[in-house]
DNA sequence: GCCCGGTACGTAAGCGCTTACGTAAGCGCT
DNA sequence: AGCGCTTACGTAAGCGCTTACGTACCGGGC
């Protein structure tokens, strides 16, 4: 018997269809071992009732955890807002839920919400965002994610590749090298780079990016100026105010991500810096506003959405005997915020 | 004795501490009848052993549930997002976790997420974006919440009145009269509108407001050109497209929110017509990349991180005899896209 | 001295589900 | 007919927690 204004359960379905509670819940799981045309019957019941089973319930006793944990720095960018917008879509689509949390790009927070997640017993975890360069902090998360793994959780990573875990990896340096190339075909030799936190291994790779095609054209890397701040809008503004300062002569910025690059060009725009007639400016990532900022911003495309979709399929998928790794490949996105080199 | 490799459960907290499950269980919940010497015990050793509450477990006995399900249209839009960065803040301070789902602007499928969210048990459900203007929709989302609160569960809404449960209101009225206001001090006189679907009552409101002013000040409703599109960038895009090619003499255009305006810039730019010099532009917001688009934009400061805080403290507090209403106040922020009318 | 009430704890019954194991029926085979 | 094997289902034991109820003990009032 129904109990009044609560949700059926699945004794409810079972004995509604006249079998037990076993047979209800193999035919919901869609497990061998029941007979065709009962286990339609089931499901038929089990759909007029409206029957939804209890996730608590399921977990506890041991069946499948349906719920997805997604770490990102910050949703409010619009970098991490995009890739889980992906992880949000498909998840729907796979009937999962999926927990969201902010690190708030602090290493020691961010292994607290991992634990926080493990500890509520997610049955996925997806871990976007740069990893960092302290060995300590990252090897406690790697362990951590063994454990998680040995006892049947899945893993992916967005844009890490030190945690020992399958990962769906942006070509940071082949983007930069890119963007170096882009501004050196331009005529651009003077060129800085707004960059992330050192401590970020998206601003190492990047940067590594950079200087390798500088040093491909016989540039040497002294004649890099490279600046680090935040990896954010407010840092791109601190970058230009130095390198406008220190190093009047340069012709083209690098930011090493959009936000920055946001950043760079309204500290231009407020100094009147004509942008690209004096200065070029490119950015990485090509987050959708990007097209809209002006003038509008020359960039490395990555496929945000889409990253965020391939990383639930990788942890969708069985472990493999070693991590899995997926290039989101790249393209340089050339847009009215770089010109050729101003002729001195 | 801890088994190998597993998380730590109640009983071994219990075990170890010399009592039984129940006190174990009251001493951790802070309940009482326990006294002070054993509850700190207790606590301190859970504490060692790095215990954490199975969540499923203690959901299914009855306990409190401790997830928040927030409903955005669409997370990688800078309006939802900066409203879901508050509500995760928030959450994480009070170790509660966030469940997100999108709806897609889709009543329908909204609905659908909405039972999906009450059948997961969620214990608070926060709903953000327009309500929609089909009565049986949100009559039947209505019912569904209101089936959800007797059974304990607290909801609160963000922008939307029509749900009956605890909302967080931003001031669309006052903010649409306030820029229509702003722009008619400058002289201008032909305006026109970019709104986002008519269905919506966020669109309506700020609509409202609008055309409150124009009245005040003795133009007719008939004056002002209205389109409808969606309430996205290339809605925004599409209706400039058709206010310049239907009305020519329009010397100013609002935009019901920032993404709108976006596309309007855009089109604007696209098209060589000068801002604010030939034409003015407002957006409705105030999302964080309004400062940065070119030029910066005037628009509606709505505290959108804060009002997912506060629709989250709503939430947590027990419910009212009538719903509570938190109006969120406005503010026109006054920048780069909006100048005297032409002096024809 | 006894009874009463309160406090501090233990006992055990579930919450709604999954699944190992048991069982009965049906089949083909010798 | 009897055997074993498979298939289709039922029985019941938990998963880890909360909480109603029971019990032991202590102090105070008459």
């Amino acid at each position: 018997m129904p109990r009044a204004g609560q949700r059926p359960r699945l004794v409810e379905v079972a004995e509604r269809a006249g079998v037990s509670l076993a047979t209800a819940s193999r035919a919901l799981a869609g497990r061998e071992g029941v007979s065709t045309e009962v286990a339609d019957r089931i499901r038929r019941i089990a759909h007029e009732l409206g029957y939804v089973a209890n996730p608590y319930a399921r977990t506890l006793a041991g069946g499948a955890r349906s719920t997805v944990g997604l770490i990102v720095h910050q949703v409010d960018d619009p970098y991490f807002s995009e890739i889980a917008a992906g992880v949000i879509q498909l998840a729907a689509e796979q009937g999962l839920l999926v927990q969201i949390c902010q690190s708030g790009r602090d290493p020691v927070y961010e292994l607290r919400q991992l634990r926080h997640l493990i500890a509520q017993r997610v049955g996925i975890i997806l871990i976007s965002g740069s990893g960092y360069d302290d060995p300590r902090v990252e090897a406690e998360a790697r362990a951590e994610l063994a454990a998680f793994q040995d006892h049947g959780g899945r893993v992916a990573a967005i844009g890490r590749h030190a945690l020992g875990v399958d990962a769906v990896l942006p070509d940071n340096e082949a983007g930069g090298h890119a963007l170096a190339a882009h501004l050196m075909d331009l005529g651009h030799r003077h060129i800085a780079v707004a960059a992330g936190s050192a401590g970020l291994t998206t601003v190492a790779d990047r940067l590594a990016g950079v200087t390798a095609a500088l040093r491909q054209r016989g540039l040497r890397p002294a004649d890099l100026t490279v600046v680090h701040g935040d990896f954010t809008r407010g840092g791109g503004r601190a970058a230009t105010e130095q390198i406008l300062n220190e190093h009047p002569e340069t012709t083209a910025i690098v930011a090493l991500n959009d936000a920055m690059a946001t950043g760079v060009l309204s500290t231009l725009r407020s100094r009147r810096v004509p942008v690209p007639a004096r200065i070029s400016v490119v950015g990485f990532d090509d987050v959708s506003v990007a097209a809209d900022l002006a003038p509008s911003l020359t960039t490395i495309r990555l496929p945000l959405t889409e990253m965020g979709r391939t990383a639930l399929t990788l942890a969708l998928k069985p472990r493999a005997a070693r991590p899995r790794r997926r290039a989101t490949g790249h393209l340089l996105v050339v847009r009215d915020s770089t010109g050729p080199a101003p002729t001195t």
